[in-house]
DNA sequence: TTCGCTCTGTTCGCTTGCGTACATCCAATG
DNA sequence: CATTGGATGTACGCAAGCGAACAGAGCGAA
């Protein structure tokens, strides 16, 4: 890897000096899948941008009820309120997929960014882009069948991995979705009897992504449009 | 009202001068109930401060599925994603009682944000708290049920009118929790039965505080909670 | 006073997802 | 090769909420 290039997109997005100087000040991490970034109260000490992984933030109310809130990959980051000034997050924040992550001091990114009006603004951005999606998250997981999130799981999944595979079990997305695993087991064996899915003991492909696409709930549409209209160009 | 303070909570929080510089550049307007002050895609121009008023976000899927995302009231600020750089918003925002805002030309309030950090950190800092806030409503909105997210929803008209009585129909309520009107009466009804409530067309009287709280999801406690730590001291 | 509109109460069958339990099947390990 | 543990398939009754429809009740306007 080139040290101005980063496979975070975000991160490629700011100019060359400042995307110097966060590389300069980062470390490279390898991360397993399973790993625990990081558990309710937890300072937001370190901001994390992935480049070839993807992570999940999980908010638990109790052992058995729980969902993921945000899904990050190479597209975003990892501790968006920590540059907006809250110290401690209520998730649980989980490593879905392995792979390395660019991992930055809450401090020294807070210095650069003081410093650096442009990534102030593009960050501020993913910030807002971030509340939006939350938004359409609350609607989503409200309203749509478990098929559907489903569906656009698997997509932004796919769409963070760039990979019509991955790794994932139906105990893990129930989890993720909120719902019961054999919730999961069904909507998922629906989809593969349509040859939408393929999938065994963990291992998932996509065989066909318009189909998908189109069983998936609007919002994936639209969280993909939010972030696209808001931060490329 | 003396220039130097307001009702709203963000805003009398920043110090002296700061404050004196949002009010001077800020008219004060007075909106009534059903006010439509955005709809989906309109360029978020200005930033409002409700004093006395309760102001609704609302993410509409389409004529049938939609459902309140955020509630604004004296405590907090309408315009968050604005002051990130987000140019639209998704919702349709309407006022849910009236009430006087102090209104401030997004661009005006950038320009003070630049030159006083204290308003920079104090309001990203509402940002930040929002953010969790929407997390925590998604969570909610998945898992609770209607007796215990509406008993929410009346506390938090409550806590942003400093009231025990307010002006709601079963039917705006349902349209914010995104659930049936039938569901709000049966549930209201219980809440009645048991003399937590009282009401009647469109009047709404609580008369056990503690029972409401007792009832009300977590979620209304957690959001409290997130506030206070981070934006009281 | 009467009409009309809004707000509230109640009912129907229906669908989705829940909680639980158990059966099967595959892969890794010894 | 046999065992074991994880992953998946399937079944059951149950509860919450849905969509639709209609009935009564109160308030304001004519």
């Amino acid at each position: 890897m080139n040290t101005l290039e980063s496979s975070n997109q975000l991160i490629n997005h700011l100019d060359a000096p400042a995307r110097k100087l966060i590389l300069k000040h980062s470390d490279e991490l390898l991360l397993s899948t399973g790993t625990v970034l990081g558990q309710p109260g937890d300072a937001n000490e370190y901001v994390y941008f992935p480049m070839n992984c993807v992570i999940a933030l999980m908010l638990q109310q109790n052992e058995e009820k729980g969902m993921e809130i945000c899904l990050v990959g190479r597209e975003g980051m990892l501790g968006v309120e920590a540059i907006l000034g809250v110290n401690e997050s209520p998730y649980l924040i989980l490593v879905q997929n392995e792979g390395s992550v660019l991992r930055i001091a809450t401090e020294q990114l807070m210095k650069i960014i003081a410093r650096h009006p442009s990534v102030e603004q593009h960050l501020h951005l993913y910030a807002g882009v971030l509340m939006q999606q939350l938004a359409q998250s609350s609607l989503c997981s409200h309203y749509h069948a478990v098929q559907a999130r489903l569906a656009r799981l698997i997509l932004m999944f796919r769409d963070r991995l760039h990979s019509n595979t991955m790794q994932l079990t139906h105990g893990l997305l129930a989890d993720m979705l909120g719902v019961r695993r054999v919730g999961v087991t069904k909507a998922a064996g629906a989809l593969q009897k349509r040859r939408i899915l393929r999938y065994a003991r963990g291992h998932i492909e996509i065989t066909n992504e318009g189909a998908l696409e189109a069983i998936s709930c609007v919002c994936y549409a639209t969280d993909k449009a939010t972030y696209d209209t808001n931060l490329i160009e």
